[in-house]
DNA sequence: CGATAATTTGATGTGGCTCAACCTACGTGG
DNA sequence: CCACGTAGGTTGAGCCACATCAAATTATCG
């Protein structure tokens, strides 16, 4: 089962037992990533996407200093880059940044799911656009909060996520991001992203170290960033602090 | 033709007359909606989608004080919210800005394309995925951007948009966006954006006033915001400096 | 165990925010 | 056709959140 966790907590219902042999039958081979490896380079041409089985990837842009900013950042579950199917050339690149299992879907596959699978097909549609509405979200979250909001509202996303796939248990979850990474994510400098980190685990919020994030208090997380996991279209009853 | 204006400057060709038709027989009615009205609100569930065929409108989500981001300007040719297709509910609102022309399509008759026009609805789901690419840069610029980038690059943004269904020559172009409206997207104060407005106008590289900008200086506002419009996934020879 | 990456802390600088006032354009009604 | 109200734009003064720079401390791993 390579796709067992694919749209987990998500309408995962709607997939039947053909969608998911369709794309089993499409994916080939598990490859093994390395941790920090760049998988595509923006511009390039691609004609396969790429289904993150275990560990970690990021998606960034760098601007003309070579400062970087993360665009999204993906788990276990995620279709990393079924959007490359639509536009054919990527606007950024792709990494790993643990260790990572993946597999890969050639887009002519995805062609023949298009003809044959109106329903995959709305469904594999819908799962680019939850990567859009989380793009939203860090937007506005870029835009109009603090960092300490910023910082928080990232940790309440990773976790409603991984919660989403069975990775977090609401108190506890593995996150391999160095204080760099976190900085990159949220537009911010690593030694401002330290001091924030200071504080919430100062005000027993939550804490990081040794790539794993113990909340102490989700609530009191959630009311902080004004978190509301709607967003992430999840299905009732998951996500709740 | 209704849809004169759809994916211009972008795989235009790629829409078969056949598609085309089908897009005009699914669509409602010319509709008139007035400056500043709310034409969706964030969570309702959604079953039609709309065109918008003239007039500008924008996306946005505000925070617990009211404070408002915007996530995305749009501009007629646009599908402005194709992607409640998948989603069925929004997780934000949407509203004109100025006097617009939009046609809404039922959900229903979307479902009949996918099943019947499979590359039609590829190319649909192409424009939603450069709604989520044009977020990714927005994203970057609000991460990356000190305040001066961040206006001059949504403002190339606009202007190559624009030029590409042929409301733009380049040198200006209609714009019904308030200070406050600039500062709600570039995620920051009015006060801020009238004083880098300002600096643009004294370093003569651009202008806007009653509802219109004047370029005076493309190239040199291109360098000024690192911009390159690879990401709005234009045909070739569109929007150059 | 030494090299290297990551985290932590302090001191100082600054871009953009806040607050407050004033100015200008424009639509409406008397 | 002018008086007035209102929305939008402009400017100044002071302040603060976050950046920058620099250095020390602590993990991590071959």
């Amino acid at each position: 089962m390579i796709f067992d966790k694919f749209l987990l907590g998500r309408r995962r219902n709607q997939l039947t037992d053909g969608d998911l042999d369709a794309l089993e039958q499409a994916a080939g081979p598990f490859r093994d990533l390395a941790p920090r490896t760049t998988l595509i380079t923006q511009g390039t041409p691609v004609t396969f996407s790429t289904y993150l089985v275990d560990g970690f990837m990021c998606r960034y842009m760098d601007d003309r200093k070579g400062e970087r900013q993360l665009v999204a950042v993906h788990v276990p579950g995620d279709f990393v880059d079924l959007h490359g199917y639509p536009l054919k050339r990527l606007d950024h690149d792709i990494a790993s940044i643990n260790a990572c299992r993946i597999v890969q879907v050639p887009h002519a596959r995805l062609d023949e799911i298009m003809i044959a699978r109106p329903g995959l097909s709305k469904l594999l549609w819908f799962s680019t656009l939850l990567d859009a509405a989380m793009h939203r979200e860090w937007i506005f979250r870029l835009g109009r909060f603090e960092a300490i909001k910023r910082i928080g509202h990232f940790f309440c996303e990773i976790e409603a996520k991984l919660r989403a796939v069975g990775l977090s248990d609401g108190s506890s979850f593995p996150l391999p991001m160095t204080q760099m990474d976190l900085a990159e994510a949220c537009g911010m400098t690593p030694v401002h992203v330290n001091r924030m980190l200071r504080e919430l685990r100062e005000r027993k919020i939550m804490q990081i170290r040794a790539n794993s994030v113990k909340i102490f208090d989700l609530a009191a997380l959630y009311r902080l960033c004004e978190f509301d996991p709607g967003y992430l279209y999840l299905d009732d009853g998951i996500a709740q602090p």
